[in-house]
DNA sequence: GCTTGACCCTGGAGTGACTACAGGGTGTTA
DNA sequence: TAACACCCTGTAGTCACTCCAGGGTCAAGC
């Protein structure tokens, strides 16, 4: 099949197939006559493959090294259990982060609500108090980073009306 | 201050700071005679409030509109809001796409306890299994994008011994 | 005066995983 | 013959940094 094919199949951009075949991911195809890349049914499973680990999260390089123990299934499988581990600590960590960002973003946004100038704007007063230093709805809770006294423009940005 | 004292003030890498002035989001700022760049207070605040915004993970292109806001506190608030509401609909959804993924990759890493060949992990399997459309462990429950039937080296790749 | 070492400068390249585009060729249908 | 969908290659752009080469500046110590 041709390349267009193999993408609606799979419902992969015909640009990411020619960017795994480029990264080492998909090996060449045969070419047609008219220089066309003519697909089998191996490129569509092993790209379907590459979909599934992709759609959890892993990145490129460990996909390759994952393909490498297909190819060689008498290797010891400790590494794959590793790259797994590393993987879901990964999501884990990252998952974690998310959350506090989410009630980060959560405590901001209750700060305005009705439509007002950007001077009385909750948001962005809270936004330039932690750029002050002071304890912010949404990192409240967390010690600022900073210590720092300044007067500038921005420190009065959220005072002035219009 | 120096580059560096400015970095050490606000944890923020020099090139990075280097980084922010390019980008537009910092001012350039003043030079000493030997070249050197010489920040003020304004700079350490406005740095700080990238860091903040940052931190919240919202795009530079974003700190930059919100960055007006301060610079301009007359105009109406309404656009931070939106600002923030599509930056925390932005978190939500991939905050549900972690939760998905680390419940995923868990099934996955419970299908391999003990070391053995690859031929026989049960989480090459899996993926190996997920490549034909196959219901799997991580997405179980999800009705499988692909629907071909193909035979190749990677559908006996689990089977084979070493 | 000389060396050492910390600090600074610019410009450019690299990261990951695509995505977009320019400028061309091929194949089918009307 | 033209229109149009599809394919090719090669290059550049995305985001937010991060790293590096190759140089200049400055203070302290010998």
């Amino acid at each position: 099949m041709r390349i267009g094919e193999l993408g609606q199949a799979t419902g992969v951009d015909i640009e990411t197939i020619r960017y795994y075949e480029k990264a080492g991911l998909l090996p060449e195809p045969a070419r047609r006559n008219n220089g066309y890349r003519a697909y089998g049914a191996s490129h569509l499973e092993r790209l379907a493959f590459i979909r599934h680990c992709r759609a959890l999260d892993i990145s490129l390089a460990d996909v390759k090294r994952l393909l490498e123990f297909v190819a060689h299934p008498e290797v010891d499988c400790g590494d794959i259990d590793c790259l797994i581990d590393a993987q879901l600590a990964r999501v884990r960590a990252r998952l974690e982060s998310m959350r506090a960002l989410e009630r980060q973003l959560s405590a901001l946004r209750s700060r305005c609500g009705a439509r007002h100038s950007a001077g009385d704007c909750g948001i962005l007063h809270e936004l330039v108090a932690a750029a002050h230093g002071e304890a912010c709805a949404c990192h409240r809770g967390v010690p600022p980073e900073q210590d720092k006294t300044a007067t500038s423009d921005m420190a009065s940005a959220g005072r002035r009306k219009a």
